[in-house]
DNA sequence: CCAGACGTTGTT
DNA sequence: GTCTGG
DNA sequence: CCAGACGTTGTT
DNA sequence: GTCTGG
């Protein structure tokens, strides 16, 4: 899953990796959680955009915004086909961008935070659905925009981790995910598969980023006797040449 | 037909 | 809005 | 995900 | 224990 993230690459980067024509108006996140307003690129009228939007989809029928907290996630196996995403799977897909990501592993009683990043400290581009609500009750109430995020299976680096990570889009398919002339879900799928292992690393963080409430570079701070165990699923790998840029 | 869900995660 | 279950 | 609440009444 | 809010 993925149900917190991390956007401190400044605007100006940002604006570059994804080919925004303006840097986004954003200040460094460390602990961005659902319910939150975070950067979502998309592409409307042709160009791609930066966005604030809010975390939890609202489908366009709801009648209020109390499903917000519960769909930040969608399965990428099954979301094409759910009432509640449906919709946004053939026209309003998205990218999330993210300096990287944390998951929780349980250890016995305990949990311990993890942070994951790309190996190219590139921001990575999340794969996400996007939608567009106004409150029925309230005529000429304002538009509410909001996301959710698509997981998928764990490479080899996660399973070690979690048994569900956010689905990432290689910069040379990202235009294909984003184009909303694109609307059969079989020409998109393929997108939807775990990220290589060698894409990422990651390391121990203190439980101060446990709660959503705290904010700072703390938050990504390597914490305890395991940040010696940085993980990288291969040692000295390449990075594939294809990836961000 | 109408009523009620519409979602994922983790945990038991 | 649309699908599923009763 | 984790943190924090978990409730009703009447009144404005 | 379970739901809501961030």
């Amino acid at each position: 899953m993925c149900s917190r993230f991390a956007l401190t690459t400044p605007p100006e980067l940002i604006a570059s990796a994804f080919r925004l024509s303006d840097p986004p108006v954003v200040r460094p996140r460390y602990n961005i959680a659902p319910t939150q307003d975070a950067l979502v690129v998309r592409v409307m009228d042709g160009d791609r955009e930066g966005e604030l939007m809010h975390w939890g989809l609202i489908p366009f029928w709801s009648r209020d915004t109390s499903i917000n907290a519960r769909l930040v996630n969608a399965r990428a196996e099954t979301a094409s086909g759910r009432t509640a995403f449906r919709n946004a799977f053939r026209k309003r897909r998205c990218l999330i961008p993210a300096s990287g990501f944390f998951e929780w592993r349980r250890e016995d009683r305990h949990k311990r935070a993890f942070f994951i990043r790309p190996i190219s400290r590139q921001p990575m581009a999340i794969a996400g659905l996007y939608e567009e609500w106004r409150d029925p009750d309230r005529p000429g109430a304002p538009l509410v925009e909001s996301f959710t995020i698509l997981t998928t299976e764990p490479n080899v680096l996660m399973r070690d981790i979690h048994h569900r990570m956010p689905v990432l889009i290689d910069p040379v398919e990202q235009d294909l995910w984003l184009d909303p002339d694109v609307t059969e879900p079989e020409m998109v799928h393929h997108l939807l598969r775990p990220t290589p292992s060698d894409w990422l690393e990651a390391y121990c963080v203190s439980s101060y980023v446990d709660n959503p409430a705290h904010e700072g570079p703390e938050c990504v701070h390597p914490m305890g006797p395991s940040c010696i165990e940085e993980r990288r699923a291969a040692e000295g790998s390449q990075i594939p040449d294809s990836l961000w840029g």
